[in-house]
RNA sequence: CGCGGGGUGGAGCAGCUCGGUAGCUCGCUGGGCUCAUAACCCAGAGGUCGCAGGUUCAAAUCCUGCCCCCGCUACCA
C-alpha cells in the first residue's frame, strides 16, 4: 500500500438563511462524504471540515422578515442545517460556521497578508445603499424599469426580459426588492481585491491542472480573460470587521462575506487542530509535501474556488505575479481539484424550480431512510450534468435497486446461513465458480477505488451494484438451497462464498451507504463500529457575534475498516436478519407531488 | 455572433478525447427458480444514436450548418 497521504476535504459552506433543500446536499454533501470516506478507507489522513456561512445581506434580511437580529437567525439555521449534516451521514471533521472568534482572526490575518502584499487596495466608489438601514443594497436587490426595453421588473444587475447587462443606475424609477424604498447611490470608500494581478500566475497553475471536470476547468480559464479587481467590503454592520486604524471600531464598514466564506476552509482546519490538542496539526493539511486538497461545491460557486480563492492563497503566500512574502501563517497550498456538480432541480417539468420550489433534508429525512438519499444522489446525481430529481425516479432506484438488487442479497445470503447454520459455515475446497465470484469481488476494489479517487461516483457506484449482481447470479447458478440434502458441505462451502462477497460488497458500498454497511456488518456477525456516523457536539465558547456556546459536527471516523476483502470467519453466529433496506410503496410518489403542489 | 452542457430503444444514463459488430440500470414479453422484502436467474422484443450536408473503405464518435432543451453570465451567497 502507498504511504499515506493527507487529504484535505473542502466542502462548500451551506448558507444560513434557512433550511436546505435536497439539491444542496447533492452538489456539496453527499459527494464531499463519498470521497472522503473512500480516503479514509484507502488509508490516507482526511480532514474534512466545513461549516455554515452565516454573514451577508440575505441574512439580514431574512432576519428582518422573521423579526430576529442576524444572530439569532443565524444560530437557529446553523442548528437546523447540521442537524440535516449529521441525519445524513456526512463524516465532517469539523462542521463550523463562520461567526467564530478564530474565523474572524484567521479572515482578518488573511487580508493583512493580501494587503501586506500590495494586492489589497481602497477606492472610493458609487455604491446603493437603502436609506433606512444605511447598508448596501447589491444589485441584485434593486429592481426598476429597463432603460432599453421599457420592462418593469429589470433587476439591477440585467433585465430578464430582454437580457441586457445593466447597471443599477441605469434604471429608471429603482426602488428596493426588501422594502420598496429608493435606493440611495452614494460616494463610499471600499477595499478591492486586485484580481488582475494574478492573472498571470492562476492561468500558469490552471495549466497544469489535471482531472479536473472539463467544464470546471473551462470554465475557469475562460474567466481569466476577464479580471476585474474585485470589492470585499461592504458598508455593513454585520461581518467581519476589517482590521485597520479607522476601519475596525466602524459599526457600517464589513468584509464581504464572500471574502470571509472562503477563508473558512482554512480557520475550519485550524479551529479542528486546536480541538484535536495539538494548535499546529492543520500544517500538515495545507503546508506538507504529502498534501491534496478537493473542493466540492455547486457549479455556481466555481468562480469563487477556481478563481477567487486562489487568488487569495497566492496572494498570502507571495505568489500573485507582483510577488510578496508569506503572512503569518506560512504559504498556503493551492486546491488540487475543485469538484464541481451541475444542479438538481425537483420535478422540472411539473414544478417550475423558479418558483424556489424543493425538497427540503429535514423533511425527505423524516420520511425516509438517509442511505435511500444517498444512494440516489451517487447514482443519478448531478455529477457532470444537470438532472432532475422525480418522486417516481426515486421510488423505482430504490425499490427496483436498492432493496431488490443489494438489500436481497444480503437478505437472502443471511437468512439461509443463519436457517441452516446457524453461523458462517466452514468452506470446504473451493470450485471454480466460487474463485471465479471471489476473484470478482477482488477486482472491484481497484475498479471502484480508482473511479472514486477520480471523483466519477456515478461510475463507482455502479461497479459496485454490478459486483452485487454477480453475488445474486452466483447464488442461482449454485442452488445452495438445493444442496440441504444431498450435499450439505457444497451447500456450507457456497453460502461461505456468498456471505464472503457480501462482506465485500458491504465495504464496496460503504463510502455511499455508511448507515446500511453498518447494518450488514452487524448482519455477518461483526462488532463494534465499521462506518463511523457523525456526532452534533455542544461546544462552551462564545461566538464573535456573541452567541454562548454552539455546536459543532465531528467524529472519530478512523475504525480500522480498510478498502480491501477481509476474509470472514467461520463460525460466527448468524441470526436471521432484519431486512436493511425499506420497500416504500407507489403511492409516496402521489403523497409527494401532493406535497409540492401544497409547498407551491 | 457572451460562455458552457445536453438531445442515444418506454424511463434514466454511458459511449464521443484515440472513428470499425450500439452498452448499462430499470421497465416490457416469455421461461426458470423458490433461499430471499412477489425478491433472484435466463431468454427475447424494442434504437436508421435531434435534423441536413461533408470527410472517410468505415461516423453516435471528426467537420459545417440548422432546430430544440438546460445552466451560467462572477458586487445573491
Amino acid at each position: 500500500m502507498p504511504a499515506p497521504r493527507h487529504v484535505l476535504t473542502a466542502v462548500a459552506w451551506p448558507y444560513a438563511s434557512g433550511p436546505r433543500h435536497i439539491g444542496h446536499v447533492a452538489g456539496f454533501g453527499v459527494p464531499s462524504d463519498v470521497f472522503s470516506r473512500y480516503q479514509r478507507l484507502a488509508g490516507n489522513r482526511v480532514l474534512m471540515v466545513s461549516g455554515t456561512d452565516e454573514h451577508g445581506t440575505p441574512i439580514l434580511v431574512a432576519a428582518d422578515q422573521e423579526g430576529a437580529s442576524p444572530r439569532e437567525l443565524a444560530d437557529r439555521y446553523n442548528r437546523v442545517i447540521a442537524e440535516d449534516l449529521r441525519a445524513l451521514g456526512l463524516s465532517y471533521d469539523l462542521f463550523t460556521r463562520t461567526t467564530t472568534g478564530n474565523h474572524y482572526a484567521v479572515v482578518q490575518d488573511l487580508f493583512l497578508g493580501l494587503l501586506g502584499n500590495g494586492y489589497v487596495f481602497p477606492k472610493t466608489t458609487m455604491g446603493a445603499i437603502s436609506p433606512s438601514t444605511g447598508r448596501t443594497l447589491p444589485d441584485r436587490y434593486i429592481e426598476g424599469t429597463c432603460p432599453i426595453c421599457g420592462y418593469d421588473g429589470a433587476r439591477g444587475d440585467q433585465c430578464d426580459n430582454c437580457g441586457n447587462q445593466l447597471d443599477p443606475t441605469d434604471l429608471i424609477k429603482p426602488r428596493s426588492r426588501i422594502n420598496g424604498e429608493a435606493p440611495k447611490f452614494i460616494e463610499t470608500e471600499h477595499y478591492f481585491l486586485d484580481l488582475p494581478a494574478f492573472t498571470e500566475t492562476l492561468g500558469a497553475w490552471l495549466q497544469t491542472r489535471q482531472n479536473w471536470r472539463p467544464n470546471v476547468l473551462r470554465f475557469s480559464m475562460n474567466l481569466l480573460g476577464d479580471l476585474k479587481p474585485r470589492a470585499i467590503t461592504r458598508d455593513l454592520d454585520w461581518g467581519v470587521p476589517v482590521p485597520l486604524d479607522g476601519w475596525r471600531d466602524r459599526s457600517d464598514k464589513r468584509l464581504y462575506v464572500w471574502f470571509d466564506a472562503v477563508i473558512g476552509y482554512l480557520s475550519a482546519s485550524v479551529e479542528w487542530a486546536r480541538r484535536s490538542g495539538d494548535p499546529e496539526a492543520w500544517r500538515a493539511w495545507w503546508q506538507g509535501e504529502d498534501c491534496e486538497s478537493y473542493y466540492f461545491m455547486g457549479k455556481d460557486n466555481i468562480v469563487f474556488h477556481a478563481e477567487i480563492w486562489p487568488a487569495l492563497l497566492l496572494g498570502y503566500s507571495g505568489g500573485g505575479d507582483r510577488g510578496g512574502r508569506a503572512g503569518s501563517l506560512g504559504a498556503l497550498q493551492l486546491p488540487n481539484e475543485v469538484v464541481s456538480s451541475e444542479y438538481l432541480t425537483v420535478e422540472a417539468r411539473k414544478f417550475s424550480s423558479s418558483r424556489g420550489i424543493g425538497v427540503l433534508v429535514r423533511d425527505f429525512l423524516s420520511r425516509y431512510d438517509p442511505d435511500a438519499l444517498r444512494y440516489y444522489l451517487a447514482a443519478a446525481g448531478p455529477e457532470t450534468s444537470d438532472v432532475n430529481f422525480t418522486w417516481e425516479e426515486f421510488l423505482r432506484r430504490n425499490n427496483d435497486e436498492l432493496v431488490a438488487g443489494w438489500g436481497n442479497l444480503v437478505n437472502r445470503t443471511v437468512s439461509m446461513a443463519a436457517k441452516n447454520v446457524g453461523a458462517i459455515p466452514d468452506p470446504g475446497e473451493l470450485a471454480p465458480a466460487d474463485h471465479e465470484l471471489l476473484a470478482t469481488t477482488q477486482a472491484a476494489f481497484g475498479t471502484v477505488g480508482e473511479l472514486l479517487g477520480r471523483s466519477r461516483q456515478k461510475a463507482g457506484i455502479a461497479e459496485a451494484m454490478k459486483t452485487v449482481a454477480e453475488a445474486n447470479k452466483y447464488l442461482s447458478d449454485q442452488a445452495p438451497w438445493k444442496l440441504k440434502n444431498d450435499d450439505p458441505a457444497r451447500m456450507n462451502t457456497v453460502l461461505h462464498v456468498a456471505l464472503q462477497a457480501v462482506d465485500d460488497c458491504k465495504t464496496l458500498l460503504t463510502p455511499f451507504l455508511p448507515h446500511s454497511a453498518q447494518q450488514v456488518h452487524e448482519a455477518l456477525g461483526g462488532a463494534g463500529i465499521w462506518a463511523a456516523l457523525p456526532e452534533l457536539v455542544e461546544v462552551p465558547e462564545e461566538t464573535a457575534v456573541g452567541s454562548p456556546g454552539y455546536s459543532v459536527l465531528t467524529g472519530e471516523y478512523d475504525t480500522g475498516a480498510r478498502w480491501e476483502s477481509v476474509p470472514i470467519k467461520a463460525g460466527t453466529p448468524l441470526a436471521a436478519p432484519t431486512p436493511v433496506f425499506t420497500k416504500l410503496d407507489p403511492s409516496i410518489v402521489d403523497e409527494e407531488l401532493a406535497r409540492l403542489e401544497g409547498s407551491a
